[in-house]
DNA sequence: CACCATGTTCCTTG
DNA sequence: CCAAGGAACATGGT
C-alpha cells in the first residue's frame, strides 16, 4: 500500500462514493493522527460539511468538502505504511486499529491504520513542499536533472525525496531504476543526460502500469464488512500474488533476474532496502 | 528474542 | 545555511 499507484486507485474508488455525502460527526479514536490540528478543531470544521471531491497529490489524499454557504474545506490524508480508508455500514464493527471515522448517516468512512503512521489534517502546507507529479507534464528530464545535479546522494535515496518527484516510494524506486538500467548507488550528480531521460520514462512506465494493474484487480472485500464497499486491494491472498508478480526486483533477493539470470541483490541505503540486478544495473 | 516492513519528520553532525 | 544519516513514531509477521 501507499505509494502513488495505490493512493490513486483508492482515490478513484472513494471519489464517486463520497461525493455528495454529508459528515454528521467525526469520531476520533487516536487523536495523534490529527497532528498538528486538534481533534476538536477538525470536528468543528467538518460537522455538516459535504464531500465534493476526493483527489490525489503525491501520496496524499485530498478530501474536498463544502460547508454551509459554499465555504470550501480541504482535508489532507496520508496513509503512512499501513493506513486504509473504506466505507462500511454503521452497524458493522470498526476494526481494531481504527484511527478515526466519519459518520455519514447510514454509512461510515473509516480510517484504519495498524501502525498509526498515517495522518489526517486541515494543514495543507505539506502539499507546497512536493515536487512534480511524475505522471504530469511538469515532470521532465530537464526538471529532474536540475534536482540531481548538485546531489551526492545515491540516486535511489534521491528518488524517495518527495521534493524531487512526488509519489515514488521504496518499491517503485527500485523498480524504476531496474527498468532504466541504472545502479541504485550511483551518486545523483553522476547521472548522464540520457540516463536521466531513461529514468523519467521508467518512472512514468512503472507507475502507469501499476495503476492500470490495480484498476483491474477485483476489490478484496474480505473482512468484517464483507457485503459493503471496502477498498482493500493488493492485500489479500488471491489478489496479492497477481499484484506482486509485476515487481521485477523488489523483495526478490537471490532470485534470478528475469532479464539476465544473475541473482538479485538486496542492499541497505538510508536505512531502507534496495533491490537491484548487479549485472543489468552496473555502477 | 531478533529482525524486517509500502513513510515522514525531527534532530544531530559535518 | 545545506546535505546526509539516523532515530523515532507503533504494531505485527516471520
Amino acid at each position: 500500500m501507499s505509494e502513488l499507484p495505490e493512493v490513486e486507485i483508492l482515490v478513484r474508488h472513494l471519489d464517486p462514493v463520497l461525493r455528495g455525502k454529508r459528515v454528521r460527526a467525526v469520531s476520533v479514536l487516536r487523536p495523534r493522527v490529527i497532528r498538528p490540528n486538534s481533534a476538536a478543531k477538525l470536528q468543528a470544521s467538518l460537522r455538516g460539511a459535504k464531500f465534493t471531491a476526493v483527489r490525489r497529490r503525491g501520496k496524499y489524499l485530498v478530501f474536498e468538502l463544502s460547508r454551509s454557504r459554499n465555504q470550501p474545506v480541504q482535508l489532507l490524508g496520508h496513509l503512512g505504511m499501513t493506513g486504509r480508508f473504506f466505507v462500511s455500514r454503521k452497524d458493522q464493527p470498526t476494526p481494531k486499529h481504527t484511527s478515526l471515522f466519519f459518520d455519514l448517516g447510514p454509512e461510515r468512512l473509516v480510517f484504519e491504520d495498524t501502525r498509526y503512521f498515517g495522518r489526517l489534517t486541515l494543514d495543507l502546507t505539506p502539499l507546497a513542499k512536493l515536487g512534480p507529479e511524475p505522471l504530469g507534464e511538469e515532470f521532465t528530464s530537464a526538471a529532474l536533472a536540475e534536482n540531481l545535479k548538485r546531489s551526492r546522494q545515491p540516486i535511489k535515496t534521491k528518488l524517495l525525496d518527495q521534493a524531487v518527484v512526488a509519489g515514488v516510494g521504496n518499491i517503485y524506486a527500485s523498480e524504476a531504476l531496474f527498468r532504466a538500467g541504472i545502479a541504485p548507488s550511483l551518486p545523483a550528480r553522476k547521472l548522464k543526460q540520457r540516463q536521466i531521460v531513461r529514468l523519467v520514462r521508467s518512472i512514468r512506465r512503472v507507475l502507469t502500469e501499476a495503476v492500470r494493474c490495480g484498476s483491474t484487480i477485483p476489490l478484496n472485500v474480505t473482512g468484517p464488512a464483507q457485503a459493503d464497499r471496502l477498498f482493500y486491494f493488493g492485500q489479500a491472498s488471491g489478489t496479492s500474488a497477481f499484484y506482486e508478480e509485476r515487481l521485477r526486483v523488489y523483495d526478490r533477493a537471490n532470485q534470478p533476474c528475469g532479464h539476465c539470470g544473475a541473482p538479485i541483490r538486496r542492499i541497505v541505503q538510508a536505512a531502507r532496502s534496495t533491490f537491484f540486478c548487479p549485472r543489468c544495473q552496473r555502477a
